[in-house]
RNA sequence: GGGGGCGUAGCUCAGUUGGUUAGAGCGCCGGCCUGUCACGCCGGAGGUCGCGGGUUCGAGUCCCGUCGCUCCCGCCA
């Protein structure tokens, strides 16, 4: 019988292959050395399979596997064959079968590595990006690449099938601060100039618009020079897109359409349509203008029961024009006074003056100033925030923007300390009608909420001028479970609007010129209205793959110091290349 | 920029009120072992206690500084 030699994947050797010839290629992922006979896990991309080394079977192959170790990359043919019942392993996928080597070489040594593959020990996130390449072989690594992988090919295929366009933007690019630090790099061609690297192709797919494209999508590399957390890097990964002549409606259609193709990659199934909630509306309910939607702990608004009360500290934050606002936590009656102080600490941090709180038990309502209520005004405010019997409610009396911040804090706060917060849900949402503009007390001047190029409201434009802080815009963001997944908006797509809405900013004209020209300029020639949006696509995957940190799911992350352990950058340079670039480096002292 | 946590063998960690020669498991090296699958048994090597300074008769342990990793706040249009 002619035998037929099969390459094959370790971890692709089934019950079909017995009697057959095959030749794996793989790492030695475990050597058991029994003196007389060895076996060998071999793992490939594919999996792990059993080889057995015998001196009996074939004495040549026994000699050269014998001094293997792990990590070690070898070639070995041989035989497949049944197990005998009683050495079934179950817990492998090729545990019924296993190879008896018949012939071997080794294509690779491997020193003692530095730590286990095995993931039975946690490695410190300091050993394993020092050794990334090896940690990238551990099996729950390659997962989140592989799962990545399927999920930049469906997003692919999605906005292809769309007729969406594929356009590269550039990586060296022109500074328009107004937002994180740009990465500079220098030019040599011109020397004192310098480019910077994109932190979002914002204004390039814009302009692809006027171009012509009407349909755009680039799976596009930022770079933000700010601080770094388990969920941002220096640099990342988003979707991004523009369309000419949308609507917020197919944007929003778009959007969920593509969650509807890669969610069920990570096994969950978003709802259709997303609900939906006002930026207003947000911020009322849930302090937050990316409401976490899987618990409730629903923020009530006291203001009108409250004003006249007794209690001095809600008559003066009213007085300031500021509200009286709270939410009731189940069970948490018995809260401790530590507990409690902990959670003004928070609200202090968030700039309120403090926390109040209204616990229910033994069928009476208790304000923790006594006196200060009335019993009518307990019991309305008990009705009013949903106070059962053995609750507690929290209430912060302040400026509007201060109580929901601290409020929207506390409200998570306090579903993560009594657990209230389901696993395996996913809350979807889209956020609209965001403010256009924010006050900067600090620097006494309007920001942009999203970016200067977002479309204002038409229902709004009388206002920009006249109270800007009043005027919505057409601005969306898609959140889930508390986390935003991106963001987007109908843009700007008339030089008029764009040079009043920069005037607001107070980017001069002249300013706006010189930062903006080549945009403004654009605008002037036929712009068709457009909009789009962007989302982390790092963030997604996170997600997709039940990950908290980012890093798991980027090949070669920096760390939260934003250096990279493995190839030492950033790193100094020759001197010879400052010289070209006509840069000198100032030392801080020490 | 600020705050918290961590840093002891290749890895993960223990180390008492400051006190003899700093330990364990895994890994590594040597020996034995023909059905294991986190193989087993016997033996061995391996330490700048992150680094620098200080207090002390004596510092892994206390103090000051510094570096690295990490989480959070600020920041991230």
């Amino acid at each position: 019988m002619a035998e037929t030699l099969k390459r094959r994947g370790a971890g692709t050797v089934t019950v079909e292959d017995v009697g057959t010839l095959v030749r794996l290629q793989a790492w030695v992922q475990r050597r058991r050395d029994h003196g007389g006979v060895i076996f060998l896990n071999l793992r490939d991309r594919s999996g792990i399979v059993q080889v057995v080394v015998t001196p009996e079977y074939e004495p040549d192959a026994a000699w050269v596997l014998d001094p293997v170790r792990n990590e070690w990359v070898v070639e070995v043919e041989g035989d497949v064959v049944r197990r005998a019942p009683e050495n079934v392993n179950r817990d492998l996928p090729t545990g019924e079968v296993e190879v008896i080597a018949r012939n071997a070489q080794v294509l690779s040594r491997s020193e003692p590595l530095p730590f286990a593959l095995d993931g039975k020990a946690e490695v410190s996130e300091e050993v394993r990006l020092r050794y990334r390449y090896l940690d990238l072989r551990r099996q729950e690594l390659q997962r989140n690449f592989l799962l990545r992988d399927k999920v930049t090919m469906a997003i692919r295929q999605y906005f292809h099938e769309r007729e969406f366009v594929d356009v590269e933007t550039p990586i060296l690019t022109k500074s328009t601060p107004e937002g994180a630090r740009d990465f500079l790099v220098p030019s040599r061609a011109r020397r004192g100039s310098f480019y910077a690297l994109p932190q979002s192709p914002q204004l390039f797919k814009q302009i692809l618009m006027v171009s012509g494209f009407e349909r755009y999508v680039q799976i596009a590399r930022c770079f933000r020079d700010e601080a770094l957390r388990a969920d941002r890097q220096l640099e990342f990964t988003q979707i991004d897109v523009e369309m000419s002549f949308p609507t917020e409606e197919e944007v929003y259609e778009l959007i969920e359409g593509l969650f509807q193709r890669i969610f069920p990659l990570g096994g969950i199934q978003p709802p259709s349509p997303f609900p939906r909630m006002t930026y207003a509306e947000a911020m009322a309910r849930y302090g937050s203008d990316r409401p976490d939607l899987r618990f409730g702990l629903e923020i009530a608004d006291l203001t009108g029961l409250l004003r006249g009360s007794a209690f001095r500290g809600f008559q003066e934050a009213v007085a300031q024009g500021g509200g009286i606002r709270g939410f009731a936590v189940p069970g948490a009656a018995e809260a401790s006074r530590k507990e409690v102080d902990g959670w003004v600490e928070i609200a202090r941090r968030s700039g309120a003056a403090g926390v109040l709180t209204l616990r229910r038990k033994g069928g009476e309502i208790v304000f923790q100033v006594k006196n200060a209520l009335s019993q009518a005004e307990l019991e309305g405010a008990a009705e009013a925030l949903g106070l059962e019997e053995g609750g507690l409610a929290l209430i912060v009396a302040g400026p509007e923007s201060v109580a929901a911040n601290a409020l929207g804090t506390l409200r998570l706060e306090l579903a993560k300390h009594y657990k209230l917060i389901p696993q395996g849900r996913h809350e979807f949402l889209w956020v609209t009608e965001f403010p256009l503009l924010e006050w900067n007390e600090e620097e006494g001047r309007w920001y942009s909420t999203h970016h200067p190029f977002t479309s204002p409201d038409p229902r709004d434009l009388d206002k920009l001028e006249t109270d800007p802080g009043a005027v919505r815009s057409r601005a969306y963001d898609v959140v889930l479970n508390g986390i935003e997944l991106g963001g987007g908006s109908i843009r700007i797509h008339d030089t008029e609007v764009q040079s009043r809405m920069f005037r607001l900013l107070g980017i001069g004209a002249e300013e706006a010129e010189a930062r903006f020209g080549f945009f403004l300029e654009a605008l002037r020639y036929g712009a068709p209205p457009h909009g789009g949006i962007a989302l982390g696509l790092d963030r997604l995957v996170m997600l997709l793959a039940g990950l908290s940190t980012i890093r798991d799911v980027i090949a070669f992350p920096k760390t939260a110091s934003a250096t990279d352990l493995m190839t030492d950058a950033p790193s100094e340079v020759d001197p010879k290349q400052l010289d070209e670039l006509g840069i000198a480096v100032v030392k801080e002292k020490g």
